[in-house]
DNA sequence: TGTACATCAGTGAACGCGCGTTCACTGATGTAC
DNA sequence: TGTACATCAGTGAACGCGCGTTCACTGATGTAC
């Protein structure tokens, strides 16, 4: 059953692809190497033809998931950010949602290595979040790290703890409603300009 | 080896308390049973004379650390909830922290029971935090719900992103010194009143 | 181009281990008389 | 108050189970000639 160099890559994707998904859905605890596998249409035996250990995929996982949401965030200007990351859709998505708010409460007990490739990808949004910002056209463009750094903390604790609460409960959308509008609110007025409405 | 019933009692919430610590040191599936009851000083076979499971000393752990971090902060202004709140020790000091802060991302992945004692929780907090704000003496007294779920929201952002930063990680502090500012910044002048300097 | 063989991605059973939970047992406590 | 006995908190061994990891095996791929 050997398969294609090409295929074998491709597989090993897969997997990781499949791996980043769950993870934040069920946290790195929650998923098994053999269901993970199972998922992704192999037997677990294969795991270790690609991967070392588990713990090597939790990082290789956080790894791509986060590079991956800071592309197809891209194109968004910084109000369409925040309506998009501070939503009910988030909230409840969280599989195909930011690995940060997914998985940073897991990633604080995790190895240095883990933990360090967090931090890049924190790194990496914010130096995303920061040129969305200067781009605005009355925006200030001294401080925008800081800015840039309270607000992504200030959104990320708003999803987590609106997830935190019972599902469809009147105080986890209310965290959603109040924290979208204040963030929104703290915005340059250019970004929000004729686009709120989301939440 | 029977014991006296105050005994059993005193045992019995020696057990939570113990509980609560390690859980949010380490999260719900990183203690075990055995261990967290060897850590307590009794032998694993007695955990259920006290609860019917691990789940039912999850929810009552939770309920009781979400009360007792009330209780020790009940005696602070708002500035001085935030100085403790969003600092190097709370976020160092895991297990004698705020549970909301160590345990929600586990808590989103939990059942319907968990998350609604989270929620209560998070309904207590906010309610304290509503009168220590009322009792600032220019603080408006309108919206006051509102201001308090966004920084309650904004804080546990900030601690644990800072958390799954690497340990002394500049990024780490960086995300701490920041959403301190920009929380203090958001009070009343009166609540900051020549009490700043903590981080 | 055709043949012979080494490689190695993927299989599926098995490994030891620690998990949550159960259970027969102990013996001091608390109760009935 | 003293005695006889039921209770039940705590013990420690055992349960089945799923975990991460290992391993002998398969057979198409890719290479050497």
């Amino acid at each position: 059953m050997k398969i294609t160099k090409t295929q074998s890559i491709a597989n090993r994707a897969h997997i990781v692809e499949t791996a980043s998904e769950l993870f934040r859905e069920r946290g790195y605890d929650g998923v098994g190497v053999a269901e993970l596998m199972a998922t992704a249409g192999f037997t677990q035996g294969g795991f270790y033809k690609h991967f070392g250990s588990k713990a090597d995929l939790m990082a290789e996982a956080a790894e791509n998931s986060l590079s991956q949401s800071l592309a197809s965030t891209c194109d968004l200007d910084i109000a369409s950010f925040i309506n998009v990351y501070v939503s009910r859709g988030h909230r409840d998505g969280r599989g195909g949602g930011c690995t940060m708010a997914a998985l940073c409460g897991d990633a604080a007990r995790q190895s240095a290595e883990l933990k360090a490739t967090f931090a890049s990808g924190v790194e990496s949004t914010l130096a995303a979040l920061e040129e969305k910002y200067k781009a605005g056209q009355d925006a200030p463009q001294d401080g925008v790290r800081a800015k840039m750094i309270d607000m992504l903390a200030h959104a990320i604790g708003a999803v987590m703890l609106s997830r935190a609460c019972p599902d469809d409960s009147s105080l986890a959308d209310e965290i959603l409603e109040v924290c979208h509008a204040e963030i929104i609110a703290s915005l340059p007025l250019s970004a929000v300009s004729e686009r709120q409405g989301n939440t």
